[in-house]
Parts: structure tokens; sequence; C-alpha cells
RNA sequence: GGCCCUAUCGUCUAGUGGUUAGGACAGCAGCUUUUCAAGCUGUUAACUCGGGUUCGAUUCCCGAUAGGGUCACCA
């Protein structure tokens, strides 16, 4: 039997943030590695920041992620908790009210209530760095509350912690430096100390903490992007963790099992998009086919239809082999339609007649292979791109493969660089391709 | 600046008192190929510096340096 118990303390005053997911994944993992309860506890004690709609997407994202927890609180509503916290420790002589100086607006007056700091040097033992001490006396008489029903931080998430019988605390190595205020509370309190584990932060490229400024933060914005939940959730964890196995791909279930606060890492990490990139790819090939056609569809169609191309879905859906191959989200391949890189697959391409032949060959011999074409095409089942190819490859050996290929991969595409022609004439059928070799033929210099 | 944390390829990391210091992403090369990707194969690249301890330090200790965090009437 195990009682240990974890908390998730989001403070909504923004959408889901790329650590918070994290902090989330991690006490997720140990929790459920050691049979314990999840409790979620939404920080909203700063009235001006805190919103529903961030609360909501935190929750939001967080499930999508594929992680759960057992309780759910909201520190807004636990005002009789403090208040009662907050009159114990002034009646006992460990804390004042005390009417100052505003900081924010200066010339006003503003009641603040101080612990009575003992000043005492405190050690705490981190899971992950061992024993660290902090002389207490450098933090003075710090604010625990502007009035009895107006908890600040330290104060709530002491009281919160001990009332939820809270056994560890899992959170990102910028509270390291919280951690001895909240042992002062929790000692004028009387109430028990939970295990510590501080994690190190994720950085930006520059090797900064992550802002909107170096790339997206919120969980939402790759969500939007095409980054399936799995890989996000995957990259997150590995970011900071090695299991045992050391596997880089694994699955929630997997990390659980082989989840260890000894594993994780000491020192921050640089989130690297292009790794993240390589993840989801992975986890896109390992989609189902029709999975995989649902996820890019709208994309490529909204795509398509701003650049006036009617999107066909019987070919869009054909194109779902390639495109896995190609892309590793729904913003890259966005991009990659906007720039007209499939556009030869809906509609005929413009051809320009001096790139018809291939570079070594002259108009007459691009003129007679695309005639042989027609004719080998003739008859030829265009489900199959082998049996096209079958139709063509002997007569390309021997005429160079060159100087018959590009043609008539030139006058399906459009492009200098596309698919091979055999892909490209089984996706868009033999009407266009003949169709599209004829134009070829018409538009050559005779 | 005070206090705290950290330090292996460009990035994420494994690892050890004696190793050819291993893997992944990215990069590069070759193969394949009509082109471009993909794929396959191969490959470049690292123990921050200075003292100590030791027969021997990347590994242990100390210092320096660098990076990060934190110093609210935010969380």
């Amino acid at each position: 039997m195990s009682s240990v118990r974890v908390r998730l303390p989001p403070s909504p005053t923004g959408y889901c943030h790329v650590g918070t997911a994290r902090m989330a994944i991690l006490n997720y993992l140990f929790a459920k590695k050691n049979d314990g309860a999840i409790i979620f506890r939404s920080e909203d004690t700063d009235k001006e920041r805190s919103r529903v709609e961030f609360e909501e997407d935190i929750i939001e994202q967080l499930h999508w992620l594929g992680l759960s927890w057992d309780e759910f609180h909201r520190q807004s509503e636990r005002t009789a908790a403090y208040r009662a916290a907050i009159e114990k420790l002034i009646a006992e002589g460990k804390a004042y009210s005390s009417d100052e100086e505003s900081k924010k607006d200066p010339g006003t007056r503003v009641a603040v209530i101080r612990l009575k700091n003992p000043g005492t040097k405190v050690t705490f033992r981190d899971l992950i760095r061992g024993d660290i001490t902090f002389d207490t006396a450098e933090l003075k008489d710090f604010a625990i509350a502007r009035s009895a029903d107006d908890p600040l931080y330290h104060l709530a998430v002491v009281v919160d912690d001990a009332d939820m019988g809270i056994t560890h605390v899992i959170r990102g190595e910028d509270h390291i430096s919280n951690t001895p205020r909240q042992i002062l509370i929790q000692e004028a309190l009387g109430v028990s100390r939970p295990a510590y584990a501080h994690y190190p932060l994720h950085l930006s490229p520059e090797r900064a903490k992550l802002s909107k400024r170096t790339g997206d933060v919120a969980v939402r914005d790759y969500r939007s992007k095409g980054y399936l939940a799995p890989a996000l959730l995957n990259y997150l964890a590995v970011l900071g963790w090695t299991p045992p196995s050391q596997r880089e791909l694994i699955s929630l279930q997997e990390m659980v099992e082989e989840f260890d606060l000894k594993d994780l890492h000491k020192s921050g990490a640089i989130f690297d998009i292009e790794k993240l990139n390589w993840f989801n790819r992975e986890y896109l090939r390992a989609m189902p086919r029709a999975g995989f056609i649902a996820y890019y569809m709208p994309t490529l169609r909204a795509g398509l239809e701003s650049r006036g191309i009617a999107c066909d879905p019987p070919i869009a859906e054909r194109i779902a082999s390639l495109l896995s191959q190609s892309i590793h989200s729904t913003d890259q391949l966005a991009s990659l339609v906007e720039s007209g890189e499939y556009d030869f697959f809906f509609a005929d391409p413009k051809l320009d007649a001096s790139k018809i032949p291939e570079r070594k060959s002259s108009a007459n011999e691009a003129e007679n292979h695309l005639r042989y074409a027609i004719g080998a095409l003739d008859g030829v089942d265009f489900e199959s791109e082998t049996a096209i190819k079958d139709a063509l490859w002997d007569y390309a050996s021997e005429h160079g493969r060159g100087a018959v290929l590009w043609p008539l991969r030139y006058a399906l595409t459009g492009k200098e660089r596309s698919p091979d022609p055999f892909v490209v004439a089984s996706i868009i059928g033999k009407d266009s391709t003949l169709r599209r070799i004829d134009a070829a033929l018409r538009a050559l210099p005779v």
C-alpha cells in the first residue's frame, strides 16, 4: 500500500505552457508508478491575472496529452482554510499585520501580513539534487497575505499541501529558492514537510527561459500546428529524463513502468524543435492510413482552395503515402501547399516548352518519347504504379532513362523536382496523364 | 550584485578511477535514383579551465569560469 500524493498546481494566468505540461507529466509518471493519487489544484489566488478561460485551457490540454487526476481543487474556494491558518499564526504571535507604503502604488498605504521570520538556517533534502541549505535570515519577514481573506502564494501552497496530504512536491528548479520560505511557514504552522524534487527547466535555443519571443510556449499552439499528443508528450518527457531502457520512443504506459525520480537530469535542456519534428514524424508514420488522411485533409484542402484549386478527394487520399514520408506537421504541410508544391496533383501544370526535353537531349527526342509513352500506356492499369513502370521501363532503359523519363515527369508535374512519373501518373489517373502528355506534345517546338 | 543550482559532440544524452568515451536529432558523404525527397550504409564532432587526491582522472575534492534560477503587496 502506498500513500503517495502529488499535486499539479498550475496558475491559470495564461494558456497551458509546455512547462506546465512537463510538470504535469513528471508528477503523473511518479504518482502512477507508485500507485499514488494526483491532486489538480488551480492556484488562482491572483484575482487580477487569473482567468477561467486559462484554467479551462490547462485542463483541456493536459487531458489531450492523456493525463488525468483524482481530485480537483481551486484555491479561490478555500479561503476559509487560509483564514484559519493566518489567524492562528497571528494569534500565536508568529505573524503580524503591518500597515506599509504600497510598492505598486507609492504614496498610498496598504495592509500586509508578514511572517515573523526566526532567521534560522534551513536544510532540505532534494530527491534529485541532495541536501540544499539556505540561510533564511536574508528573507526577512516576508509577506504571506494581504489580509486574512487574501492569502499570497506561499501561505496558500503550504496550507493546501498539508490539507491535501501531499507527500511529494515535484516542480521546476525555479522553485528551489521558494522552498525555504514554505518550510518556514510549515514550521510555524506545525505541519509536516513533504519530500521535494526539483527538476531543471528547459531552455530556449539561446539558453534562456522559454518565452514567446523564441517560439511557441503554449501547448495549444503545438496542437494547432499538427503535433500529435503522444509525440509532444514523449518529447517533453524524455527532455530531462532518460528511462533505464534508454528508449527514446516510448508510450505513456511504458514511461510509467520505467519512471524513477533518480533518472531525472540535473541540468537544463534546450527545447529543440527539430527533434520534436522527428518525434512527430515517427508518430505520424505509425498512424493508420485513414487516420493520417483525416489528419492532413483539412490543411491540404484549405491550402489548395486558397490557391484557387479544387481539392479532389480521391486524389487527396491517394497522396497519403507520399505525404507520410515527407511531412512532420500540418504546419509544414500548409507552407508546402502554399508554395504550390502539390498543385500539379490537382490541376494541369503550366509548361515551359524549353524544359520539356531533358538537358542532354533534343525536343525531337522528347517528342518521340512522349508519343511512345502515350501508346505504351494504353491498356495499362493505372491503379498500379508498377504496371505503369513496367510499361515504360525497358523502353526507357534502352533510350536513356533521363531522356525518356524527364520529359514525361515534367509533362505531368511542370516541376523540376517532384516524385517520380510512375507515382504521379498513378495518382492523377489515366485521363489526366494522357491529357498532360498531349499538352506537352503540343507545347513542344516542332 | 547576494543566495541557490548546474557543467560530456552544434543539440538531447549514456557511461567509467584505466573505455577505440556509446546512442539519438541535426550535418556531411556514398548507394539508390530521370529530378527532389524518403530509405539504406558510412562518417565529422564532446568530457570548460586550474589545482589537488591517486600508479592513473572525463569520473572524487577544492577553486575559477560560464550558464541558469531566485531575490514581489505574482505564482
